[in-house]
DNA sequence: ACGCCTATATATAAAGG
DNA sequence: TCCTTTATATATAGGCG
């Protein structure tokens, strides 16, 4: 644009291409300053030296968080493939977290039902009773019946089951727990109003797995309780 | 630049405002065009209409794809504030993934516990005992003894308790549920073996709540067992 | 608002130091 | 390479249809 006009190609001498690029830079820079002043809108102006260079030899605005600014609400448009990416893996993200507290309130839930019937399974072990009232031990008293009940038809069941038995011993061997147990429960005078003979409850039975360890689903071969 | 020189402020005049951007806009757009093209450099310029648009009303270069690759580059560099709080965001979501995730295994395990224990209880219950040898079986009972004891010595202990006493009817009256396991249970053999004496087991109990029904920590005052 | 015109402001190629 | 100069090319404010 002076002296002569030029051909809108690359500047083949190097020397006089990064001049104009020097003096040109510095007009663009000036004109969109003017642009965004005069009219007063965001703009933002981004120009390499070279296409290998990291940094840019000019940027508008100067203060960066305008540029990105800027940037930012061209990117908002749905074409950049990187931000689609980073967006739909936030967004992934975003799901996973979600899922996962679902789950997680799902099994809080499910935990804090499973902690009642646990609790409740503490008190039956004899952990305290205290707290429940009359009502509360007749009703665990008859529960302890229909255990029992349970545990009657088992010992039936086996009993008259000749193919699996595999030998029954003359005494029981309990663990030395129930046996404790056993004395003080022989010791209360209520056991005895209900009928109990004292010294021959429990004779009879065997001790011997006679079925196998087998059932329990996920296969704990522990003890009866699992500790809690 | 024409006419009349004019100050670098906002253009007042709405019409003139609009006027100048559409004519310098695309000056602008011209002049990276040359730039661009005579200096071989990459370069981008983006023009907004007004700060609340969507849409650039100038973009250059005019193939988005270039533009972005421009726009990226600058992005690249590691200054860029959107990045890193996108990077940071997604580091967050990535760190409450895995606490998530922990948490999810944590509550997994405890319900691996809870439902064993739940399921024990299911077989106390009654729900079948099916798959347990005579070994687990003479545990059960075992357990059922050291309840039992609990729940005489609740029952010792309620008896003995003036203070509390509120009324001690002379009958009790269980649940027909438990009614009718008793009824079978008193059928069962190995029951009447054990020494009980048909039909006088359970009486003389009151089914008044005499310490309320308080005790149980949440607060759950339906049955004694909550349902599963 | 849109395009065209034109006087004038600006930008800048090329040359010189 | 950089700055200055300067002749010229361009850009554009303001006016008009």
């Amino acid at each position: 644009m002076a002296r002569n006009k030029i051909k809108l190609v690359r500047i083949a001498n190097d020397a006089s291409r990064r001049a104009t690029l020097k003096k040109r830079k510095n007009g663009m820079m000036k004109k969109v300053r003017e642009l965004s002043t005069l009219c007063d809108v965001p703009a933002c102006l981004v120009v390499y030296a070279s296409p290998t260079d990291r940094d840019p030899v000019a940027v508008w605005p100067e203060n960066r968080a305008e540029a990105e600014r800027v940037m930012e609400r061209f990117r908002g448009q749905p074409a950049m493939e990187r931000d689609r990416r980073m967006l739909n893996q936030e967004a992934f993200l975003r799901q996973r977290m979600t899922k996962s507290k679902e789950q997680i309130k799902k099994l809080d839930r499910e935990n804090r039902q499973l902690e009642l019937t646990n609790y409740t399974l503490g008190c039956l072990k004899g952990e305290g009773l205290d707290g429940f009232g009359m009502e509360d031990v007749t009703e665990l008293l008859g529960l302890l019946e229909v255990k029992a009940k349970a545990v009657g038809d088992r010992i039936e069941y086996l009993r008259r089951s000749r193919d699996v038995v595999v030998a029954v011993p003359p005494t029981v061997r309990m663990n030395v727990g129930v046996q404790a147990a056993m004395e003080e429960w022989r010791r209360q005078e209520w056991f005895m109003e209900m009928g109990f003979q004292t010294g021959e409850s429990l004779s009879g039975f065997s001790n011997n797995n006679i079925v196998g360890t087998s059932g329990v689903g996920g296969g704990w071969s522990g003890g009866f309780f699992p500790s809690l």
